[in-house]
DNA sequence: CCTATATGCTACAGTCACTGTAGGAGCAAG
DNA sequence: CTTGCTCCTACAGTGACTGTAGCATATAGG
C-alpha cells in the first residue's frame, strides 16, 4: 500500500497553498480526497501527479475548464490526441491574439510617454490623449 | 445651461453598457448623476468627457484604481504631471512584463504543439509536457 | 384610452481563480 | 500544561464588469 501524506505535504511538494487545493477539489478538478480518522485529507503519489499537471497547465495559462478537459482526456489514452491538440491549439491562438494587443498599448503607452514635457498637468500630453481617442496613433 | 441627456444616450454615445456607467458611479470615479424629477440619472458633456476618459484609459489596460488617480491628477492642472508620468511608466512596465512571459508561454506551446505526432493520447507530447514540467524548454 | 415597446430604476447573483479570515480542533514537543 | 503547528469548515473579498428579476415610467401607434 502507497505511503499517504496530509495537504500540507502536497501543497510543499507543488508549491500549491493549502486553500487552492481545497478549492481544486470543491470544483472537482481534483478527486475528493479519502479522510483519516481524524477528517484529515490524505494523499499519494497519483494525486501529486494530478497536481503537477494541474499547476503546470496553470503556469502555461490554461483554464481550469479546459484543465479539466485534459485530464479527462489523459485519462483515456487510446483516443486519437486531435482533442488535446485542439485545446493547447486554440489556447496558442489566444495567447497569440493577447500578445498582439498588448503590443499596440504597448506602443500607445510609449508614444504617450515620449510626448511627456515633464511640464505642468494642464500641458500633459498624458493625459490629453486619455481624454480623446482620437490623438492615438492611427487617427491624426 | 448645458443640455442634458440620460444614462442610454450617454451608453450609446461612449460605447458603454449602462450597467456599466451605474457601476462606475458606484465605485466613485463617475460622478453622483444628479436626478431628474423621475429619479433618472442626467448628464452633460462634462460627464461625457470624463466617461471618454475612462474608457479609454481601460482600452489602454488601466486599473480603474490608476484611473482614480490619473483623473484625481487631471483636476489639478497646475500641478507637475510627474505622478501623471509614473502612473504611465509602471503601466508600461507591466505591459512589458505581461508581453514577455506571454512570448514564454508562446514558445513553450509552439513546441508542445509541434511535437505532438497527431497519434494517441497515451503518445502525446503535449500531455506528457503538462504531466512534467522537467520536459519544458531549459530543463532537459 | 389601451397597448406595446423602450427605457429607466434598484438590488442582487455570477464570472474566474484564487486568497484571506474567523473560529475551532487535534497533536507533538518542551 | 502550554505553545505552536497543522488541519478543518464556512464564508467574504478581489477586479471589472455582466446578467437577471421585478418593477415604474414614457412615448408612439391603433
Amino acid at each position: 500500500m502507497a505511503q499517504k501524506f496530509m495537504i500540507g505535504e502536497l501543497a510543499r511538494r507543488t508549491e500549491t497553498k493549502v486553500q487552492t487545493i481545497r478549492y481544486y477539489e470543491e470544483i472537482g478538478v481534483m478527486p475528493q480526497a479519502i479522510r483519516a480518522a481524524n477528517n484529515r485529507r490524505l494523499y499519494d503519489e497519483t494525486h501529486l501527479e494530478r497536481l503537477t499537471f494541474i499547476r503546470h497547465s496553470r503556469e502555461l495559462g490554461f483554464s481550469l475548464d479546459d484543465i479539466r478537459n485534459l485530464l479527462a482526456l489523459s485519462d483515456q489514452p487510446d483516443r486519437p490526441c486531435n482533442e488535446v491538440d485542439a485545446i493547447a491549439r486554440t489556447h496558442l491562438d489566444n495567447v497569440e491574439s493577447k500578445i498582439a494587443s498588448l503590443q499596440v498599448l504597448q506602443e500607445e503607452l510609449n508614444r504617450m510617454i515620449s510626448h511627456c514635457s515633464g511640464g505642468k498637468v494642464s500641458d500633459c500630453r498624458i493625459i490629453k490623449v486619455l481624454a480623446d481617442h482620437s490623438l492615438c496613433q492611427g487617427h491624426e
